[in-house]
RNA sequence: GGUGGGUUCGUAUAACGGUUAGUACCCAGGAUUUUCAUUCCUGUAAUAGGAGUUCGAUUCUCCUACCCACUACCA
């Protein structure tokens, strides 16, 4: 029997989700794409106490900016999906909201003897763990310890049955059968088996706020939903016993999902996995839009961080996935046409975040001017210039090899908008010198973070200053500006550029000198644009008037 | 502690019993350039350790080590 491919990702609302889940979520995405399958959103809020304000929002909000678009879920252009239609057939999609479903499934178990109702009280059990801890031991309430506990197997019907009229917060236990052996297939990691005595008896119903737990109703929610293959993360590879148990006390084997457990993204210095603190220790994002939480801190997010949709989707992909050819760059249909569950690899992948901005690198590289232009202009913008659109896209035109995010822009070409004047400001005068960088460059954070200041200019560097800004050179730079002041031919970067070198060479100067010099006038820094690129856009009374400018500060 | 999973250059990975163990990022050097960047070329660098199976193991089996996950009325 072949069944429509249909995959879920169910995150719960517990806060942001984070580079991991988004990959997760690309993979179900991914296979159901190629298979034509559908691929569903389902909201597990089994948990009340756990719930965070936004979270949802923000897990639908990152999903679309990554093209990740559900085939039913919890949203639908933004509104949200409450009963069932064509479109969303087994809405509602969110846990809390089908909360009166999952109960008569849990009374099914116990009718079939596969659940038992429990009545320890969390305190109770609390202290049973403590007691044990203290003895050297772990506290397992599995089918040795359920016979000394308060329970529908050990206390009298009678006894059971007042409990479940007057007590609140029983719950309903599954009933781990003993000494069987488990025999799993997982997609990724082949064949699994387990031993059940080294299993617990899971709680799968809590009467205290009237909800199952995770695996009752990721269970329940997909057969319900008809879910041909369960994609999830490798932290669930220990409950795949229950659930494979699960699925069999419910006589539900024939269709039930096949599983495949991805593993885990790492962080990128020492072990572990990525948790949300290591982005901000370490200069990158590990969430892909930003998220604030109740303190009020701020986690970075991949959106406001500057990269392309493609390029988070296009490095996601290949962390922990490979097509098995060189190829690197994958747009979202290419990844749909060759993704492969079996390429899946079993080791966890420590994420590396240069890698991420190479990939940026790629995708902004081919991008159009025009988009790109017109990225930069808020950018602009919020510096407070309004340039022309195709300056913009001039400039990007021979900028763009340099840059990674659309913001690199303004380090890079700054100085074709605004003036470098108010070099004091930074602090910095002329012969002062500058500590040098520190060397390992492996380990710098992102070098990005000096981009983001608020200066309209570009500051002089002292070292710069102290080896380019020496009286001779200044002279001969003021002959330059003199000479480009009178110049009256093609006004165009080749012929500026030709008629500027053919002037310093015909005078015998020295070129090196000369350039760097006239390019700390006009830019700030004797490292960036070429001389021509500059001149050329900023035009003659602009050049004049930044030399003369630099001359009269730093001699 | 118990159970399960994992282990190829610094990182991501390729090689599904036979290769000089490949590629990309990073790093280093060189060429080009007025500087920086780009581009191009070159280079450094790995099968965790030990047994076994085999004519032959990165690849299969076992042991050890290390790493990770799980071990909640959380997902």
């Amino acid at each position: 029997m072949e069944r429509r491919t249909r995959v879920r990702f169910a995150p719960s609302p517990t806060g942001p989700l984070h580079m991991g889940g988004v990959r997760t979520a690309l993979y179900n995405y991914l296979y159901a794409k190629q298979r034509g399958g559908d691929f569903i959103i389902r909201i597990e809020d089994t948990d009340s106490h756990r719930f965070v304000p936004g979270a949802e929002e923000y897990i639908i909000e990152a999903l679309n900016w990554c093209g990740i678009i559900p085939d039913e879920g919890v949203d639908e252009n933004g509104k949200v999906v409450e009963t069932p239609s064509e479109r969303h057939p087994h809405a509602p999609y969110r846990q809390s909201q089908r909360r009166g479903i999952y109960k008569q499934y849990a009374d099914q178990l116990i009718a079939s003897g596969n659940a038992y109702y429990a009545f320890d009280s969390s305190e109770e059990l609390d202290a049973k763990r403590a007691e044990c801890e203290a003895a050297g031991q772990t506290f397992i309430y599995n089918q040795l310890s359920r016979m000394s506990l308060r329970n529908s197997l050990t206390l009298p019907a009678e006894e059971t049955e007042r409990l479940l009229r007057e007590t609140t917060d029983w719950t309903i236990r599954f009933k781990m059968p003993q000494d069987t052996v488990v025999k799993m297939d997982d997609l990724i990691r082949g064949h699994v088996e387990i031993n059940t005595d080294t299993l617990d008896d899971k709680v799968l119903w809590k009467r205290a706020d009237e909800l199952p737990t995770y695996h009752l109703a990721n269970i329940v929610d997909d057969h319900l939903m008809e879910i041909t293959e369960v994609i999830r993360g490798e932290e669930w590879l220990p409950s795949l016993p229950l659930h494979y148990l699960l699925y069999k006390a419910f006589g539900w084997e024939e269709t039930q999902p096949r599983f495949a457990h991805l593993p885990l993204l790492l962080k990128p210095v020492g072990n572990g996995k990525l948790s949300k603190r290591d982005g901000d220790k370490m200069g990158f994002p590990v969430f892909p839009l930003n998220w604030i939480n109740s303190e009020g801190e701020t986690y970075h997010g991949y959106r406001e961080d500057g990269y392309f949709p493609e390029a988070f989707v296009n490095l996601l992909a290949m962390l922990g996935w490979n097509p098995g050819t060189e190829q690197e760059i994958f747009s979202m249909k290419e990844l749909i046409d060759s993704f492969s569950i079996d390429k899946v690899s079993k080791s966890g992948a420590k994420f590396n975040p240069e890698k991420a901005r190479w990939f940026n690198k790629e995708y902004l590289r081919m991008r159009s001017d025009e988009d790109l232009a017109s990225a930069f202009l808020p950018v602009l913008e919020s510096k407070g210039i309004k340039a022309d659109p195709d300056y913009v896209k001039d400039v990007i035109s021979f900028t763009k090899e340099r840059a990674t995010f659309v913001t690199d822009f303004w380090t890079i070409a700054s100085y074709l908008f605004v003036s470098p004047k108010d070099f004091e400001a930074y602090g910095i005068k002329a012969g002062a010198s500058v500590e040098p960088q520190a060397a390992d460059n492996r380990r710098q954070p992102d070098p990005r973070a000096k981009v983001f200041d608020d200066t309209l200019t570009a500051p002089f560097l002292a070292k710069d200053v102290d080896k380019f800004w020496k009286p001779e050179i200044v002279e001969l730079v003021l002959k330059v500006s003199e000479y480009v002041n009178a110049y009256d031919g093609e006004w165009s970067v080749q012929a500026v550029g030709a008629a500027v070198e053919d002037y310093i060479r015909t005078n015998e100067w020295p070129m090196g000198k000369v350039m760097n010099a006239l390019r700390l006038a006009l830019a700030g820094s004797a490292s960036g644009l070429g001389i021509a690129d500059i001149i050329a856009r900023i035009g003659k009374g602009e050049t004049a008037s930044r030399i003369a400018f630099a001359a009269s500060r730093l001699s």
